[in-house]
DNA sequence: TCTGGGGTCCTAGGACCC
DNA sequence: TCTGGGGTCCTAGGACCC
């Protein structure tokens, strides 16, 4: 999807059409509705970018705003510099989940074989899908690649129908070259792509174009001289092992070859639930020690209501801990029995926290599950006797 | 003026077992 | 006189993605 968040909320506010939009930051940049005494008329005044104070990060900026140098996970204090007065929006998951509902089963009516990649991607497998009916009539048993065209053209039509947005479609043999297509032509974009179109169309790319390949990763490859993809596909396979073991280095080379058999799943079981929350001010494990507490409560609360709603126990209960300095620790514990129980999640993270040296402001508190099994394995009525809670963030532990 | 929240996968060492 | 060899589970951290 095209701008996803941001084109969603253009939907609900249109008078936003072809101004700087950012979505992200908090919730206290609600529009405000103002309705004029004598005419009656309602107008909404939106919050600027340049009003903005906080900790948040752009989830989404429109194309408007990234022609401004706005990109998504760039905190907001920064894109405030460079676009002032653009819009800003705060994130609605709810009605975001509910447009991405739309359009999954909006492509689903025309291909079932649907990979889900989050919120505002998926993964098509097309082979099986026939041509739309007056295609197939005209072509006859023509090109392949027009009875791709002519599909992928009707899966757009069928998003903008259910959604009123536009998205961007890649044709490939593959998940990975399909992933880099998409993107050539966005937004409202199709492209496809043979075989014979890598080394002109792919190989120009730098290598971070490669889903996969990050700043990390790319930063080493440049100090090693590889910029684009064409130039990690010229590298010796073995040269690229020696640099960055057996298996990123083959699978770069492999990537960047346009070499990828992945399926595509249609299901998959989740690993791990989290969750976690970055505070509005860095907090002290003495002084703050009431507010961080309850924090920690809340978080394993919520937790375990989405185990209870996803029918999902788990084991391996972890705490994640981010300091001042944006240093992040881990913790976690495996217990006997599956479990989803919000008591039995605090009280295995609050003896993760226990190991933990807490010489520092805490930024952020997050606490996760995994080693994910269905509820019904055991049982519903929980045994556990409430013991007392450990005072936790007490300094003299 | 620092950098969200929810995930997956990989690596690597140690414990433990046969 | 040199000290096997696999396999699985647990834990911590890191890279990456949407």
């Amino acid at each position: 999807m095209d701008a996803f968040y941001a084109s969603v909320e253009l939907q609900r506010y249109p008078e936003l059409a072809g101004l700087p939009v950012v979505v992200g930051g908090g919730r206290r940049h609600q529009p405000e509705e103002i309705v004029d005494r004598e005419t009656g008329r309602t107008t909404r005044r939106f919050a600027r970018l340049a009003d903005y104070a906080g900790r948040g990060v752009a989830t989404t900026a429109s194309y408007e705003a990234r022609a401004l140098g706005v990109h998504s996970a760039m905190g907001l204090m920064k894109a405030a510099r460079l676009a002032p007065e653009a819009i800003l929006l705060p994130a609605d998951f709810e009605t975001y989940r509910d447009y991405s509902r739309r359009f999954k089963s909006a492509v689903r009516t025309i291909a079932p074989q649907i990979e889900d990649r989050g919120i505002d991607e998926i993964y098509i497998d097309l082979t099986d899908v026939p041509a739309p009916g007056d295609v197939a009539a005209n072509a006859g048993a023509g090109e392949p690649w027009e009875r791709v065209r002519a599909v992928a053209q009707s899966i757009k039509a069928a998003v903008r129908t259910a959604t009123g947005l536009s998205c961007s479609i890649g044709v490939t043999q593959n998940k990975l070259l399909s992933k880099i297509a998409s993107e050539l032509d966005k937004p409202d974009g199709l492209t496809i792509l043979t075989a014979q179109d890598i080394a002109a169309r792919v190989w120009p790319l730098p290598a971070r174009k490669i889903n996969g390949i990050g700043p990390k990763t790319s930063a080493r490859l440049e100090t090693l001289g590889i910029r684009t993809i064409g130039e990690l596909a010229q590298a010796e396979r073995t040269w690229l092992i020696e640099h960055f073991g057996n298996a990123l280095g083959a699978w770069m080379h492999d990537a960047a070859h346009g070499r990828d058999e992945r399926p595509v799943v249609t299901y998959s079981e989740p690993k791990s639930i989290s969750r976690e929350t970055t505070f509005e001010r860095d907090l002290d494990a003495r002084r703050d020690r009431e507010a961080l507490s309850r924090i920690f409560t809340e978080l394993c609360a919520d937790l375990a209501e989405d185990l209870r709603r996803s029918g999902y126990a788990g084991k391996t209960i972890g705490l994640k801990l981010r300091f001042s300095d944006f240093r992040t620790v881990t913790r976690d514990q495996t217990i006997a029995v599956p479990t989803q129980d919000p008591r039995v999640i605090r009280r295995t993270a609050g003896e993760c926290l226990r190991r933990v040296a807490l010489d520092r402001r805490i930024r952020l508190l997050g606490v996760r599950i995994g080693t994910l099994g269905p509820a019904e394995s055991i049982g519903s009525a929980p045994t556990e006797v409430a013991e007392p809670t450990p005072s936790l963030f007490d300094p003299t532990e």
